[in-house]
DNA sequence: ATTATTATACGAATATAATCGTATGTTATA
DNA sequence: TATAACATACGATTATATTCGTATAATAAT
């Protein structure tokens, strides 16, 4: 059973970058790089070959037909957040998605955030 | 500004191990040990080796009267789950809970879960 | 055309995590 | 008491993540 490509968990440092390139849409190196430095003191070679592993480990593709090469996620947000959930769920959740949920809930959520989140209970309660 | 003792981001290892102690109260080496190889073949010596690191960083707590020293967690899973889920939020959702929650309730969430987590908001809403 | 700029590739250094063997000491047992 | 069983401590090894310098090649500017 080898794992599937779309739920391979990036690092931080790669999360940084994929950040990026949802917000922005396919950059090349230098501009991610002249992002990531609006927050963080990295240097440009740290972010070309973080990308380059990513691209070994099918986390972003890459058009290389110009001599800069654009980078963009292999996966969307969505996806990826997805699997960073999963992961978290069964590792700290004991494999129960409602326990993360009350958690979150109870830990952090504004009257705003609360709800937004029951009009998609009512969604969900439709479909099912 | 220097890290808080109870938000120090346990490793994988290191959060499997605080998941027995956690369901198993109060133990001791061998008794994690003997835990843990139900679904891991993980050596004695490597648990011994990651409760002394967990040991220097405050993760968990040992009662050294006895030959065999007791280990327990330094916080409840509560605090981990609340601070576990803090930097998911961060690094992966914006710093947004509700759109965590949003993502966790349609990637998967059984009628029943969903009921169980519509009864929390009711009672959130109650407080506020 | 020569030089400066900009790009990738590559390897090495550093940091952290995870693994386990061996040394050494303590307790139980034969 | 001698020896087997069991405990921690410690160091070495391996794996992975992160960082960046240098080499090399392509393009742009003078």
């Amino acid at each position: 059973m080898s794992r599937d490509k779309s739920d391979i968990k990036p690092t931080e440092a790669e999360l940084t970058l994929l950040n990026i390139l949802w917000k922005m849409g396919p950059a090349t190196v230098r501009q991610i790089h002249e992002t990531v430095s609006q927050t963080q003191k990295t240097g440009y070679t740290t972010v070309l070959k973080i990308l380059q592993i990513m691209h070994e480990k099918a986390l972003v593709i890459r058009d290389e037909s110009n001599r800069a090469h654009v980078y963009a996620p292999a996966n969307s947000e969505m996806v990826t957040q997805s699997s960073l959930l999963k992961d978290l769920i069964l590792k700290a959740f004991g494999g129960s998605t409602s326990k993360l949920v009350m958690r979150a809930l109870d830990t952090s959520t504004s009257k705003e955030e609360i709800e937004d989140i029951r009009q998609l209970l009512n969604e969900l309660e439709q479909q099912s």
